[in-house]
RNA sequence: GGCCCUAUCGUCUAGUGGACUAGGACGCCGCCCUCUCACGGCGGAAACCGGGGUUCGAAUCCCCGUAGGGCUACCA
C-alpha cells in the first residue's frame, strides 16, 4: 500500500508540543513506509484562524525538520469541494436544512440538561415541508445542513492502537455538517479532504476518537472507503489537564527561543507515547524511523516532563558537532550583547572554543550564553559564596599577587603552561593547588564553578587574566 | 448526566498467562573521578488503583467499583 498520511492543524495558535508530537508520528510513519506526508491547514473556523499562527506552525514544523511532501492545502481554498458534497447529500435526502438558530439550540440544550436529558438535537427540521421552509427563510433565518444519522445500529471505529471501538448510533444526533455561513464543520470537511487527498492512515490525537463515528457516518453517506485510524494518546500537563499557556512553555517556538535543539525535542517527543525496542532512549532520527511502528504506541495519556526534555537537550548539546552547536549558540550570545552581530569571521574560533568549554555543563543554548558571559564582559561582581570561601581567607591577596607574578612570565600562555606554573608555585609554597586555583577562578570569572581553570586562563588570554587578578587583589585588600 | 478511552516507580515506559526477586530512562540520594561545577562510572530508595472472578499459575484475561482524560459546539 502506498501510505499517505496528513497532519492537519487548525491555525488558531502556536504549534504546541502535542501537535508537534502528532505531526512527528505521522512523519515517522510516512518515512518508515516510504509514504507521503501531507500538510493540511484546517482553517474552517473563520473567527479563530489567523495568518500569523499559520506562518508560525509552518515555521515550527520546518525548524523541527518535519518537512511535508505535499501541501499545505488550505481548507478555506477548497470550499467548492465541500459544497458539492453537501449538495449531493441534500439531493439524496441524506442531509437536510435546519433553521434552528444558535440561540434556540442553546436554550433547548440548557433545558434538556436541567431535565436530565441528553442535550442532543431533536431532529425537528428533518421533515420540514417546502412551505415551512419558505416561511422560516422569510423570517430571515439562514439554514445549516445536518446529516441524517440513523437512530439504530452501531458504528465501529477500527483503530490500529485501540482495536475496534463500538458506538451506538442512538447516542449520536443529526449533527451539523455545514454552518449557516456556508462553511463546513470539521467533522464534514476532514472526511472529504481525507478522501480527496487519498489518506490511508488517519493518525491523530485521542481527543478525536469520539468524533470518528460521525466522520465514518459522513464517509458512508458519501460512499467513501474508510482510512485506517490510529488515535494516539494525549499529552497532558503535570496537573493532568490539557496543556495550555498557564503551564508555561508549551509551544515549539518558545522552546526554540529558550535554546532547545530540534534534535532533542524530536527525540523526547518520540518517547512520549512510543517506546523503542531496546533500553536505549537517545536515538538518532534514522534509528527512530527504523524502529517506529504504531503497534508500539501506548494507549495511555502521557504527562509532559520538562526535566527529561532538558536532560536530552543537554545530551545533544554536548554530543552534536561543535560547529553546529556554535552556530546555534551565536544568536543567544548576540541577544545578550556578548558578541557583535554579525559576528566578525576572525572571532569565530574564539567563540567556538568558548562554546566547547562551557557546553558540557549546561542544558540549553541560552544557558551556554549565561555560562560564557565572563569571556565577553568584565567582572563586575564576585559570587557571594565564593567571596566568603576564598577571598575572605587571610593571605589570599598575597597568593594571587604571587600567582600573577608567575603568570606574567609564562610564554606561551596556554592551558599546559599556566597549569605548570600554578602546580609549581603551589609545590614551592607547600600548599594544595586548590588554594591557588579556587580564588583565581573567582578572580577571573567572578564565579566558583565553570570549566577547568586553565581552560579559562587560556581562553581569556594573558592580558585579561593579569588585569582581573589585579582587580581582585585590589578588591580583596579594600574589603578585608 | 450520556457515550467513549485509559489505569505498572513522582514522571515517561518495558511487560501480550509461568523466564518478574516487575526491567530501562528522567528526577532524587550516596560513592568514585576531580581545581570547582558539570560530564562519566558504580550503587540505592521508588510502582503493578481497589475488589471479585477465570486458571495449577495473573501486572498480563473477564466483571464490578474507583480515578483520570476525551467527546457530547453553527471549535478543531
Amino acid at each position: 500500500m502506498n501510505v499517505r498520511v496528513r497532519f492537519a492543524p487548525s491555525p488558531t495558535g502556536s504549534l504546541h508540543i502535542g501537535g508537534a508530537r502528532t505531526a512527528l508520528f505521522n512523519w515517522l510513519f510516512a518515512r518508515k513506509h516510504g509514504g507521503t506526508f501531507i500538510l493540511r491547514i484546517d482553517d474552517t473556523d473563520l473567527e479563530r484562524s489567523s495568518e500569523e499562527s499559520y506562518r508560525e506552525i509552518l515555521n515550527s514544523l520546518k525548524w523541527l525538520g518535519l518537512e511535508w511532501d505535499e501541501g499545505p492545502y488550505l481548507q478555506s481554498e477548497r470550499l467548492d469541494l465541500y459544497r458539492k458534497a453537501a449538495e449531493s447529500l441534500l439531493a439524496e435526502d441524506k442531509a437536510y436544512l435546519c433553521y434552528c438558530t444558535p440561540e434556540e439550540l442553546a436554550a433547548r440544550r440548557r433545558q434538556a440538561q436541567a431535565e436530565g436529558r441528553a442535550p442532543a438535537y431533536d431532529g425537528r427540521c428533518r421533515n420540514l415541508t417546502p412551505q415551512e421552509r419558505c416561511r422560516l427563510e422569510d423570517e430571515g433565518r439562514r439554514p445549516t445542513i445536518r446529516l441524517k444519522v440513523p437512530d439504530k445500529g452501531t458504528t465501529v471505529v477500527k483503530d490500529v492502537i485501540r482495536g475496534e471501538v463500538v458506538f451506538d448510533n442512538s447516542t449520536l444526533d443529526d449533527f451539523i455538517i455545514v454552518k449557516s455561513n456556508g462553511i463546513p464543520t470539521y467533522n464534514f470537511a476532514t472526511v472529504i479532504d481525507d478522501h480527496d487527498l487519498g489518506i490511508t492512515h488517519v493518525i491523530r490525537a485521542e481527543e478525536h476518537l469520539s468524533n470518528t463515528p460521525k466522520q465514518i457516518l459522513v464517509a458512508q453517506a458519501l460512499g467513501y472507503e474508510l482510512p485506517l485510524y490510529a488515535h494516539v494518546p494525549m499529552i497532558l500537563a503535570p496537573d493532568r489537564t490539557k496543556l495550555s499557556k498557564r503551564h508555561g512553555a508549551t509551544s515549539v517556538e518558545e522552546y526554540r527561543e529558550a535554546g532547545y535543539l530540534p534534535e532533542a525535542i524530536i527525540n523526547y517527543l518520540a518517547l512520549l507515547g512510543w517506546s523503542p525496542e531496546g533500553d536505549e532512549e537517545i536515538l538518532p532520527l534514522e534509528e527512530i524511523i527504523r524502529q517506529f511502528s504504531l503497534e508500539r504506541v501506548s494507549k495511555n495519556a502521557a504527562i509532559y516532563d520538562n526535566k527529561k526534555l532538558t536532560w536530552i537537550n543537554g545530551h545533544y548539546l554536548r554530543t552534536l558537532d561543535l560547529d553546529k552547536v556554535t552556530r546555534l549558540a551565536i544568536p543567544f550570545l548576540q541577544a545578550k550583547g556578548f558578541v557583535p552581530e554579525p559576528l566578525p569571521e576572525d572571532s569565530y574560533p574564539h567563540v567556538r572554543a568558548v562554546v566547547a568549554a562551557v557546553r558540557d555543563r549546561v542544558k540549553t543554548l541560552s544557558e551556554v550564553a549565561d555560562a560564557a558571559s565572563y569571556f565577553f564582559t568584565n567582572i563586575t561582581e564576585y559570587e557571594e559564596k565564593g567571596v566568603r570561601k576564598f577571598f575572605a581567607i587571610p593571605g589570599t591577596a598575597d597568593l594571587l599577587e604571587q600567582a600573577k607574578e608567575r603568570l606574567k612570565n609564562v610564554e606561551p600562555f596556554n592551558k599546559e603552561t599556566t597549569e605548570k606554573a600554578y602546580r609549581d608555585l603551589a609545590a614551592e609554597l607547600g600548599i594544595p593547588a586548590g588554594q591557588l586555583i579556587h580564588p583565581t577562578r573567582l578572580a577571573v570569572s567572578g564565579r566558583t564553578m565553570g570549566p577547568g581553570l586553565f581552560d579559562i586562563l587560556e581562553l581569556l588570554g594573558k592580558d585579561k587574566v593579569l588585569a582581573r587578578l589585579d582587580q581582585a587583589i585590589e578588591w580583596i585588600r579594600r574589603n578585608f
